[in-house]
RNA sequence: GCCCGGGUGGCGAAACUGGUAGACGCGCCAGACUCAAAAUCUGGUUCUGGAGACAGAGUGUCGGUUCGACUCCGACCCCGGGCACCA
């Protein structure tokens, strides 16, 4: 190799050696332990951003740290394949999706390939492959079977330009997040995952999660949404009652406050609501108003709260006086019962209504310390004490809560209930570029699963496009069937699912890509749960709720036998240009593929991973690359010299001169903290300072003889070695031309030779009252009388000390001492 | 409004357990090599003063704890993310 550096030769050789090794083809094995690493697989957009290259870089660091310290690693990469662009590209340039998609992920391959990741191939698949989604459709059939499924008409987000239903999480600030129009509100029947039977599950196993961070842990938290508090039922009053005898029924937090209740506020869409629009032309109106309002869909939380009262009035559950009943545009059909108990002096919201429509306010807490408590400035929601609560009075809201729900379940007119903001998931789309929701509609029959031997509903790809409208509604072939069961004329189901269904088990699939009787074999077992997941935080809730929520499917239906998906969770800020999220519109600054002739993978690799720690977004600049590439061949041209000079004699510690000894403990303190910062810290900008530290130090060393020359070919080959995770092409190219045989890939991440740390002399720092005023160089065991001496004997310390009186004296062993005057 | 992050040179950042703030890199400046340029190498580079040794100031703001604070505590300002008529 005594040929200057060039990347784009040196990586494609590599490259075909590990092909022809087939070095991260990974199999089951019991001689080592298995470490499942996977990066969130990517949308086959057309090519790679710099995001993904910085989600996979990443991704790769860890699989080859991994690799180095004995695990016997799997790391796959798949397709994220079904979705609308891949639509919206067929409807603008007639290019069938199926088409568009196997280019794109050619493309993308290439460039992965390229860019050196460790991937194992032999795994990989596409979401949109009949053999995955199969397997889908088979497990939606399971879950169906068990319950777990339902079909239910309900008010959905539509997007009125992809006319599509959005679930709830996908539209931001009113608006779709693809077509950025606000979205409309119809009613349409709809596929759901009873998602809500695990709420409790998911809740609780977040606390066990160690290895996720607590930022995602929190927004998963907030998501779910856990709240305890009593369901209340208040009697329709008798005047009333003959209408229809229903109780009202609530749902609060603050069961203490029941005595403060002056209204009831309703959706609406509550029955109540529409009983009393018959009555009255005002309700119905503003029912009528409310409704529209919701379709136009505006900035539904800077409304202004407003309410038509009814004549309508409930008994309170345990005094029986009358309360007036209100329709409010605030409360929502679909969470709790749609309809609240107002406590006006105890509620902001409630209060602020009570002040428009002048409705008495009345106070039942009162502060148990000094706070502030003012009703006619504000409500005031904090806990305390009970007033003008009758038997109640006295107690502290926490008390009060137990006995009140005690007192209302003893009149069978309530019960403490925990309640959940977490919503089923919707998982039907009206779109064409999905997976098929394997069902037939019959009209003796009913709703009828696709029979298993069956599957898959293959999803037609020669298509052709006649607007937005998916071609399955008007595709006579695809959608007529024979019900299964009666055998009578009969309709396929042609929406399709939900793409977040295929990425919530895709992580299972790769451990087993062939399994074929049933959907997971035995393989799963042994690699999953995935041992480190990488991906953006935009998936910090969505991609990554589902996907535990399947877990549990999975295992409850005995394909897994672990609770949680993913033991440790890294999840990356994003690459930004220009202050904005990455994408293809970002043009060249934001293309690899210029990055990568110009300067090679292992330049843009390392500058991507020097750039910032991977939680933190940044701002991405191909400065940083140039920079990297010059270091790459720093090290390249420092080999060459260091091996033209000859051989070296094996390295022999007591040989060395002190410039050896010092080169020396460099290199196992660079070994100790990379593998710290590899393992534990994941902090891969620092590995890369720590590489040009040691390799700075080796271009200072000058060897004294040929035992320091041995110092040197160790530190290169340790700079090399710690290297090579982040820049893996030219770092095997470097530890070959150092005389190693086998491949960089199969090494043994050393042990760190602890006697190379230990120092004989250490420079201490001398402060005076807290400044820095001098060092002293001392023995490593120096006693701390000695060293106190030494340091008031500094030149500099003395003229800081001179005429005055020392008050103490403060030693830190090996660090510093400080002296204290006055 | 509530819940998380974060604020350090011209720039990206480091400082992990309270112990030399600015490692490492980018950029810039100077020098070497060159007819010249590029590349490469060497040195310098927080600010202010000083030829320099050195001194003073300095990690968003104000205050506190401590021999000592980027790090801990209290109040506030700004930036980013998540959630939000959730009863």
């Amino acid at each position: 190799m005594n040929a200057p550096y060039d990347p784009r030769t040196v990586e494609q050789s590599v490259q075909q050696t590990w092909d022809a090794a087939r070095c991260f083809e990974a199999g089951e094995s019991a001689a080592a332990e298995k470490f499942y690493c996977l990066a969130m697989f990517p949308y086959p957009s057309g090519q790679l951003h710099m995001g993904h290259v910085r989600c996979y870089t990443l991704g790769d660091v860890i699989n080859r740290y991994h690799r180095l310290k004995g695990y016997n690693v799997m790391q796959p990469m798949g397709w994220d394949a079904f979705g609308l662009p891949a639509e919206n590209a067929a409807i603008k340039n007639g290019i069938p999706p199926a088409r568009w998609t196997r280019d794109n992920i050619a493309y993308m391959r290439g460039q992965m390939r390229e860019l050196g990741f460790g991937i194992d191939w032999s795994r990989e698949f596409a979401t949109c492959d009949p053999e995955y989604y199969h397997w889908e459709q088979w497990f939606f059939i399971k879950l169906y079977e068990k319950g777990l499924v339902y079909r239910k008409s309900s008010m959905v987000n539509w997007d009125p330009v992809d006319q599509t239903v959005l679930a709830n999480e996908q539209v931001v600030d009113g608006c779709g997040w693809r077509s950025g129009v606000p979205v409309e509100r119809r009613e349409m029947p709809q596929w759901f995952l009873k998602i809500t039977d695990y709420a409790e599950e998911l809740l609780d196993e977040l606390d066990r999660l160690d290895g996720w961070p607590e930022s995602v842990k929190n927004m998963q938290r907030n998501w779910i949404g856990r709240s305890e508090g009593v369901e209340i039922d208040f009697p329709v009053s008798a005047a009333d009652a003959a209408a229809g005898g229903d109780p009202l029924r609530v749902y609060t937090t603050r069961p203490d406050t029941l005595l403060g209740v002056t209204y009831m506020a309703v959706a609406a869409e509550h029955p109540l609501a529409r009983q009393a629009a018959e009555r009255s032309p005002e309700v119905a109106a503003f029912v009528d108003k409310c409704r529209n309002m919701q379709t136009a869909e505006a900035e539904i939380a800077t409304l202004e709260k407003e309410g038509v009262p009814t004549s309508l009035t409930v008994e309170h559950p345990l005094t029986g006086e009358p309360i007036p009943v209100w329709v409010a545009n605030f409360v929502l059909m679909e969470y709790g019962s749609g309809a609240v108990m107002a406590v006006p002096g105890h509620d902001q919201r409630d209060w602020e209504f009570a002040r428009k429509y002048g409705i008495p306010i009345k106070q039942v807490i009162e502060p148990a310390g000094d706070e502030p408590c003012d009703l006619d400035a504000a409500a005031f929601t904090d806990y305390g004490k009970l007033v003008n609560s009758g038997e109640f009075d006295g107690m502290a809201s926490a008390r009060a809560f137990a006995a009140i729900a005690e007192a209302l379940e003893a009149k069978g007119l309530g019960r403490r209930r925990t309640n959940f903001r977490l919503r089923d998931w919707g998982v039907s789309r009206q779109r064409y570029w999905g997976c098929p929701i394997p069902m037939i509609h019959c009209d003796a029959c009913g709703i009828v699963p696709v029979p298993e031997q069956d599957l898959p509903v293959l999803l037609p790809t020669e298509v052709t496009f006649e607007g937005v409208r998916s071609p399955l509604t008007t595709m006579e072939s695809f959608y007529r069937v024979n019900c299964p069961q009666c055998g009578a004329a009969a309709r396929r189901e042609t929406d399709t699912f939900d793409t977040f269904m295929e990425s919530s088990w895709y992580y299972a699939r790769f451990a087993c890509p062939d399994a074929n009787q049933p959907m997971l074999d035995e393989r799963a077992n042994y690699w999953t749960p995935v041992d480190h997941y990488v991906g953006g935080i935009e998936h910090a809730i969505l991609h990554l709720l589902y996907a535990r929520f399947f877990h549990k499917l999975m295992r409850d239906a005995g394909m897994i036998n672990s609770d949680e998906p993913f033991t440790r969770l890294l999840m990356l800020g994003m690459v930004l240009k220009d202050g904005r999220k990455m994408s293809k519109s970002s043009g060249d600054a934001g293309n690899p593929q210029v990055l990568l002739e110009k300067y090679g993978a292992d330049a843009v690799r390392t500058a991507m991973m020097f750039a910032a720690p991977p939680d933190q977004s940044f701002e991405w600049s191909e400065a940083g690359v140039e920079g990297q590439a010059r270091f790459c061949r720093r090290l390249w041209n420092l080999v060459q010299d260091h091996l033209a000079a000859g051989d070296v004699p094996a390295l022999n510690p007591a040989e060395l001169s002190d410039a050896g000894r010092d080169l020396r403990r460099k290199s196992h303190e660079t070994l100790q903290r990379a593998d710290d910062d590899y393992g534990r810290r994941l902090t891969f900008n620092t590995v890369v300072s720590a590489v040009h530290e040691l390799t700075n130090a080796v271009s200072r060393t000058e060897p004294a003889h040929e035992h320091d020359r041995a110092a040197v070919r160790e530190a290169l080959k340790i700079a090399v070695l710690v290297f090579s995770p982040i820049a893996p092409h030219v770092t095997q190219e470097l530890w070959s031309a150092l005389g190693e045989r086998a491949l960089l890939v199969e090494a043994q991440w050393p042990a760190v030779d602890e006697s190379a740390l230990v120092q004989d002399t250490v420079e201490l720092v001398v402060q005076v009252n807290g400044k820095v005023r001098g060092h002293v160089s001392l023995p490593a065991d120096v006693d701390e009388d000695t060293a106190r001496s030494a340091a008031l004997e500094n030149e500099n310390v003395e003229r800081f000390v001179a005429g005055k009186t020392v008050r103490k004296v403060i030693a830190v062993p090996g660090k510093l001492i400080n002296i204290v005057v006055s």
